[in-house]
DNA sequence: GTCTATAGTTCGATAGAC
DNA sequence: GTCTATCGAACTATAGAC
């Protein structure tokens, strides 16, 4: 059964073209070339190129998403009757995306590139895209940032975690900013350097929300600034 | 002299569509019809689609930035012979952007969101794009966090500034996506209080790399972590 | 399943009247 | 400056042979 094989080549070259011209940029042709086939066959195969998009990001959420979820049940189950620490509940959340954009095996690289556009994209198709695939995650992590974060109000654990998110998602490009903007000094590449500063910075800030209530804002929103 | 007015208004009606589709989503023909006016006209005015592109960029971009550094100055000024408090430097990088994208009267609400796209994309010309218009002002606040938060080193004020700005950028686009994770209870609008959240989170994040050196990562990465 | 060939649109850009 | 009209190229998708 050569279709499968196929199906995967298809799916992996439009990766790759989607991650680096984005959906209106990438041509069937393109990918049709990159994967060694023909363009009538990717529609045999995928129907048109707006399904083929959705699948390509479909094959990988799925697994990403199952990584996380597996992690935060895991933390939680083995802290009882206690709960885990922020930072592990962190971890589990940007870990596996920060190690699928920075594996050299596989083409998650691509895909890390292709999320990092979407997840910021205005678009409707993006944002509907996103929505499907990482709104359900991110009703879990919230919850998890509530129970973990003592103080911290359901806003403040929303506004966390997508902040969390915003620092990531740059992160999972890889796009060499910061190399370039420090000289050299700081290393994109280095997963565990990146992940342990991001993890840093996020628990720091969120614990900073849960000290602070939002009544302080309102009351006092001159000097809180 | 027409020609000005019907300059602004091209641009205006390009920002809006690029806005909505991306640069390859957007059509000629469309933004000469927001525009109220023929495709050719464009032409005759800004020659390409991708001039078009990096004029509605220029356009905004060097508005936005004046307004940070004469913030940025006028803090260190004032606070001679010391420093401002972060909070005030924080503040002075994100709120002209964060106004921008929630000044109903203006048309910048959709520079926001064209920004928010780019800032993330992962293609040649946006990147390109980006680093011209934005890299300089990096570099003048990456060097004001140094001077304001004791003990921190140049590689963290780089991961702490690009950390800011990877929290702000969803922000400007107002996706809706905070209002619809928490049924309601953050209001992406409400520019003081997104304000006011953003930089307590912030200053705590950096302030946190401040007090951890790159030494402790190295060293125990497990106990880090 | 995989190919070639092409239909049917739509695109960016230009020529030329006014 | 602004318009109409259109060129040539590129696009997605399909039809049909093998």
């Amino acid at each position: 059964m050569a279709g499968e094989a196929t199906r995967a080549a298809i799916l992996d070259a439009a990766e790759r073209v989607f991650a680096d011209r984005g959906f209106d940029g990438a041509t069937m042709r393109s990918i049709a070339e990159a994967a060694g086939v023909n363009q009538g066959l990717i529609h045999y195969h995928f129907d048109s190129k707006e399904r083929l998009y959705g699948e390509v990001f479909a094959r990988r959420a799925g697994d990403i998403n199952d990584r996380r979820i597996e992690r935060l049940q895991w933390l939680f189950a083995e802290a009882q009757p206690g709960v885990p620490p922020l930072e592990k509940v962190i971890e589990a959340l940007l870990r596996p995306t920060i190690e699928l954009g920075r594996d050299p095996a596989r083409g998650g690289r691509h895909y890390a590139k292709l999320l990092a556009t979407a997840a910021n994209a205005t678009d409707l198709r993006s944002i509907r895209l996103i929505r499907r695939q990482y709104d359900g995650i991110a009703a879990q992590f919230i919850d998890a940032i509530r129970r973990v974060v003592p103080g911290i109000s359901r806003a403040d654990a929303v506004w966390g975690y997508l902040s969390a998110i915003g620092i990531a998602i740059p992160l999972m490009a890889r796009t060499g900013r910061a190399a370039e903007l420090s000289d050299g000094a700081c290393d994109d590449e280095d997963v565990t350097s990146v992940l342990e500063r991001t993890i840093l910075f996020t628990c720091a800030g969120l614990r900073a929300l849960g000290r602070t209530t939002d009544r302080d804002f309102r009351t006092h929103p001159q000097e809180a600034i």
